[in-house]
DNA sequence: TGATTTACTTAACACCGTTAAGTATTTTTG
DNA sequence: CAAAAATACTTAACGGTGTTAAGTAAATCA
């Protein structure tokens, strides 16, 4: 049936139109500044036509979450050059604050608002795919610093959420502006590395 | 003038009318659902009286967010009487843990919400009074840690900003159900306080 | 008593997410 | 080929939001 097919594909297509703009708008005007109506003002559709291709707000901002995922991943696209775990442990702590301090409204995204969160519970599949894939990195490199005795045994989960927990609190504290009065503005970001650098170093010194 | 003075007071008790309204619907239905307009019906005036009080809804949610910094304190009344500061670090950390899981709305406000630092922006003193407050504390109680040489030597505003960031990155990482695939949902909080006391641990064992 | 200030409200503006109902157009079917 | 059905889309509305301009009634001042 080419007819249908055809049909089908003019379908996607008007759907990743709808996703484009949602992007370009996301970019411009971050979270708060996104509305259904202005993606439909973008495309020259009436809002309803966007509801015809995603369920409501928050799928499209699970798209946008997700792409956020992929953009992030792209900042570690050379970390498996380096050989020493513990280096790629700084390392990749280094590329996560990067990452959120790029792109603070696609963090924001991903790690600090409900709304992916609340279209990720309706899922069959229910899996966090993004975050569980970040965190496996993660964890890998963790055990294999373990395994080569570079930092201290323990709990691998632990050790991922400590690690996790410090450099999405720098990065959200940053970006949401609670850093003002611990150190000067043009300071936050070296002393950020310098925390990173203090805690992965503390492991590995002891 | 009595008459004026009698006025003034009138005034106050409206406006403190309209932050116990305040405090009552956003306990009851936190960030999201809280409105000017269920301000009024709760007190029974039309939302533009609010207005007369309050510059907008962002200084009604500034008020709360400080509010919530009392509320805060009292997670710490005893904290003094624990004499080797670094079980005070260690209490710390596990009170600031307590309360953010206790009262997330309030910690949404306090440490995640842009709203209440768009107000001070606006203040003439723009000074984070309850953020600073908190701050001074954990940084006399790393101070004094370092004087009796319990952690190793080193920056105080680094050391703050590694500990606040983990436990803030912890907290704010559960209340936003982003731990759902590291840990078991009813492992979250031992595997958190696990987490703050293995970095205090490794700070103290070097 | 008349003018002015105070305290408050009504009504509106410009948005928002979402949905029920309607309208052409195209495709399928008898 | 015509009628029925499905498709693709829109209009209009519902109920909500923060905020403000303009108006009103009562209290105070001169």
């Amino acid at each position: 049936m080419g007819i249908s097919e055809r049909k089908e594909k003019q379908k996607a297509e008007l759907k990743q139109l709808i996703l484009d703009a949602s992007v370009k708008l996301f970019a411009a005007e971050g979270y708060e500044g996104f509305s259904m109506r202005k993606i439909a003002d973008m495309i020259e559709y009436s809002p309803t036509t966007v509801y015809l291709h995603y369920k409501d707000k928050n799928e499209i901002l699970f798209e946008l979450h997700e792409l956020g995922f992929q953009k992030m991943q792209s900042y570690n696209m050379d970390l498996f050059d380096i050989a020493n775990p513990l280096l790629r442990l700084h390392k990749l702590g280094e590329n996560y604050i990067r990452f959120g301090l790029d792109y603070p409204e696609f963090y924001n995204l991903m790690f600090i608002l409900p709304a992916p969160m609340e279209t990720l519970k309706t899922k069959l599949d229910c899996n966090w795919k993004g975050g569980d894939d970040a965190l496996q990195v993660l964890k890998g490199i963790i055990s294999e610093c373990m395994e080569r005795k570079l930092i201290q045994p323990g709990d691998v989960n632990v050790m991922a959420m400590a690690i996790w927990g410090m450099v999405h609190g720098l990065v959200s504290l940053a970006i949401r502006d609670r850093f003002a009065k611990l150190v000067d503005v043009c300071d936050v970001i070296p002393t950020m590395y310098k925390a990173l650098h203090w805690m992965v170093n503390v492991v590995e010194e002891k």
